[in-house]
DNA sequence: TGTACATCAGTGAACGCGCGTTCACTGATGTAC
DNA sequence: TGTACATCAGTGAACGCGCGTTCACTGATGTAC
């Protein structure tokens, strides 16, 4: 009996949170309800709350993961200019449901450890991207807030329609990093 | 007998209207029944649905008037230096709910010919105040987009409190500022 | 100015439904001997 | 290697509740005469 059968699931957690996932790219991160998580992965209505508590359990869960893939794609992309910024956008576009989660802590349990440290960990490359952008002519601080200022304005936006250039199939890669380039100058 | 006794409430609209405005701010854009909206408004349980149709109805006129008060900030403010970044910021921050409905235009019926007016009216301002900040010296559309996304970003992440100032008491119009100063060069 | 009538905004009782929660249970797994 | 037992993840029936919706109604208002 494989363990996919097994009365004990095995997998719960992970039928949960991707049945989650399908169900805040659909519906946004509350437009679900847990029995309808359970209904996605196939469990009985009971097992999610079993397994995390309630909605700000599995959210919880939701941002800890989302947190860890965007740390992960920041420190691949830092180094290379505006390569945090265009990571953070693409991460975006990419991961909606956990961005859509991550930044509304008030979503889910924000003293959480693993998703606070690979918050953190995210923070920290925002910081060094911002200490590079101002090269000593400007505050550190201003402009590391003015660029993820600009990286997560630009992606809201894009992910909610706003910007025209949003729905005529532009590329939203390049389309960031010429706006990144106005703010913070050339790519010498 | 008083308007506000009358057996036709008189003010049904505006009454549901401040509700959900309250209802909003204590719960976000999608954290009430229209049921409660009722109680809220001291009206029977079916008279939100019976004036907006849904929730969607409620969410429209919302959208609209905030799309009018965001308007007539911004035009008031145009014209300063950085005055439509920081009047975009002050808003957000003082009529948070009509912010964190006006941009998501999934929530409520985006073909609203007054909402749309209004919002054409504040698309207007920005595209006035990027050509402004270009100064011919860079492109007008992606400084406009640049000078959007950073102050939307800026109040979203503000309202989010992940920005570690905005716990603190820092003067939230005076950080929109200097960042935007960062961005776009000196106030000269 | 007074009466009759149509309109329709808002009421309130009743409905069926999906929800979270409870709780006694089942059975797979790990450990002791 | 085989048996007995404790653990506990997940089950499924049952519950009470708040929800949106329906629908016959009430009564304030505007218009016709």
């Amino acid at each position: 009996m494989g363990r996919a059968e097994s009365y004990h699931h095995g997998n719960l957690r992970r039928a949960v949170l991707d049945a989650a996932i399908a169900a805040i790219t659909e519906s946004g991160p509350s437009g679900w309800s847990l029995r309808e998580l359970a209904r996605r992965a196939e469990v009985s209505h009971a097992a999610p709350a079993h397994h995390f508590g309630d909605k700000a359990g599995v959210l919880t869960a939701v941002a800890a993961e989302g947190f860890e893939l965007f740390a992960d794609a920041l420190e691949r992309a830092a180094g290379e200019p505006y390569g945090a910024g265009v990571a953070y956008v693409r991460f975006a576009v990419d991961h909606r449901a956990y961005f859509e989660v991550m930044f509304r802590p008030e979503l889910y349990r924000a003293d959480d450890p693993e998703m606070a440290a690979a918050r953190d960990r995210a923070g920290a490359v925002l910081a060094a991207s911002g200490r590079e952008l101002s090269r000593g002519e400007r505050s550190e601080r201003a402009t590391t807030v003015a660029a993820w200022s600009l990286a997560h304005g630009f992606a809201s936006l894009w992910l909610n329609g706003a910007l025209p250039e949003s729905g005529t199939g532009a590329d939203v890669e390049e389309l960031a990093r010429e706006v990144l380039r106005v703010a913070f100058g050339g790519t010498e």
